[in-house]
DNA sequence: AACGCGGGGCA
DNA sequence: TGCCCAGCGTT
C-alpha cells in the first residue's frame, strides 16, 4: 500500500468513524461561528469536561457578539474565573469588538482576515473556518499532532516550530472534499477518545490497520516531545486582613497589575519571600517582610496566626504560600485619612466577593475562610 | 527560537 | 504524589 492509499484510507475511515461516534457537545449543536469560536478559545489547553459548564454560562450571559462587545471586562473575567490563561478572555472580547466594528458583526470567513484577530492563531483560525464555514483549512492541535505522528510515524519533535508546518501541510491534504469540519473534529475526537497520550485504545481505532506506529509497536513512544522545564519554586506569604467595626466580617483584597501573571485579577495581599523563609521556623521572618511591604502600600497590619498553607502550580512557577490572619494597624495609616485605601484595594465579605474574579488559589482560601 | 501564561486529570 | 495534558502573544 503506497502513501496515497494510506492517506485515503485514513481520511475515509476517520470521517465515517466520527460521524458515528461523535460526542454530543454543546458547541456541536449549532454552526454559530461566534459560539464555535468561544468553544475553541476555551478548549485551548483545557479539557472538554472543564469547558462545558463555562461554555454554558458564557453563551447564556453573552449570547451574541454584541452582548460580549458591550460587557464590562470585569464581568467577562468573572465568567472566565477558574479557567486560567485569562488573556484568552480579554483577547476574545477585544477581537469580538473588532469584528463588530470592522466586519459588520460577522466572523470573517477567510484565513487572512480571521488570523488578524487577537487570540486567533493558526489552530483557532483553522478550527473556526472548518467547523463553522466548512472551509478546507487544517486545525492542528496537540491531539492532531499525536494522531498524525503515530499513523504516519513522524518522529520530529512536536514542540519544534517547524514540525507544526509539516503537520499542517499533511492535515490539509487529508481533508476529504466538502467535509472539512467533520474531518477536523474527527481528528481531534480520535486523539481525545482513542489515540490518547498514554495507553491508546488501538483495538477500537478506525485506522489501526494502517497505523505505522502500531505496526512498529511504537504507539507509546510517539509523539516525540521535548520535556518542558520544571516550574521554579516561589515562596510567598499572604494576609487575610480581617476588618473590624464597619468592616466586621470583611477581608481586604487587592487587584493585580494590568499586565503579566493573572493580570487584573483580585487576590489576597501577599509578598514573595526568600527561600527558607516559608518553612515552619522561618514564618516569623517572612511575616516581617509582609508587614513592611504592605506598610509601603499604606496598609498597616498586625499579624495574627497561621490560617493555612496553600500550594499552586502554574506551568512555569510553583507557589508555596503561607496564609496568616491579620488585623489592621491604624497607626500606620496617615492621620486624618481615616479608612482611605489605595484604589486597587477593596473590602469584601462572603457575599460581595462574588463580584470579583480570583485565581483559583485565592478562591480556595477565601471559600475556606468564609466556610463556603 | 525561547519564554510567559493556569489549571486539572490520571496512574 | 509525581507525571502528563499545550495554543498564542511577545521578545
Amino acid at each position: 500500500m503506497d502513501t496515497n492509499e494510506k492517506k485515503q484510507f485514513f481520511s475515509e475511515h476517520l470521517l465515517a468513524w466520527y460521524r458515528k461516534h461523535r460526542r454530543d457537545l454543546p458547541w456541536r449543536r449549532s454552526r454559530n461561528p461566534y459560539h464555535i469560536w468561544i468553544s475553541e478559545v476555551m478548549l485551548q489547553q483545557t479539557r472538554v469536561d472543564t469547558v462545558i459548564p463555562y461554555f454554558h454560562r458564557f453563551t447564556e450571559r453573552f449570547p451574541t457578539m454584541e452582548a460580549l462587545a458591550n460587557a464590562p471586562e470585569e464581568e467577562v473575567l468573572k465568567l472566565w474565573e477558574g479557567l486560567g490563561y485569562y488573556s484568552r478572555a480579554r483577547n476574545l472580547q477585544g477581537a469580538v469588538r473588532e469584528v463588530q466594528e470592522r466586519y459588520g458583526g460577522v466572523v470573517p470567513d477567510t484565513l487572512k482576515e480571521i488570523s488578524t484577530l487577537k487570540g486567533v492563531g493558526p489552530y483557532t483560525a483553522g478550527a473556526v473556518l472548518s467547523i463553522a464555514y466548512n472551509k478546507p483549512e487544517p486545525a492542528v492541535d496537540g491531539n492532531v499532532m499525536r494522531v498524525l505522528s503515530r499513523y504516519f510515524l513522524i518522529e520530529e519533535d512536536i514542540m519544534k516550530i517547524g514540525t507544526r508546518g509539516i503537520m499542517e501541510k499533511l492535515a490539509k491534504e487529508l481533508i476529504p472534499e466538502g467535509a472539512a469540519g467533520d474531518f477536523n473534529q474527527g481528528l481531534m475526537e480520535l486523539g481525545a477518545m482513542v489515540c490518547t497520550p498514554r495507553s491508546p485504545h488501538c483495538l477500537t481505532c478506525p485506522v489501526m490497520e494502517h497505523c505505522a506506529a502500531r505496526e512498529m509497536g511504537m504507539e507509546e513512544e510517539l509523539p516525540v516531545k521535548k520535556k518542558a522545564k520544571p516550574p521554579r519554586p516561589e515562596y510567598r506569604i499572604a494576609a487575610l486582613i480581617e476588618g473590624s467595626g464597619p468592616q466586621e466580617g470583611h477581608i481586604l483584597i487587592r487587584q493585580r497589575p494590568q499586565e503579566g501573571l493573572l493580570a487584573r485579577m483580585w487576590e489576597l495581599p501577599h509578598v514573595e519571600v526568600p527561600f527558607g523563609y516559608a518553612d515552619a521556623s522561618g514564618v516569623p521572618a517572612s511575616i516581617s517582610v509582609l508587614t513592611e511591604q504592605l506598610a509601603l502600600e499604606t496598609i498597616g497590619i498586625r499579624p495574627g496566626q497561621g490560617f493555612m498553607h496553600a500550594e499552586h502550580t502554574f506551568s512555569h512557577i510553583h507557589w508555596d504560600m503561607q496564609v496568616v490572619t491579620c488585623s489592621l494597624e491604624p497607626s500606620v495609616v496617615p492621620s486624618g485619612t481615616g479608612m482611605l485605601l489605595p484604589s486597587h484595594y477593596q473590602w469584601v465579605n462572603r457575599d460581595t466577593m462574588e463580584q470579583y474574579a480570583f485565581p483559583n488559589v485565592f478562591l480556595k482560601i477565601l471559600k475556606r475562610y468564609f466556610s463556603l
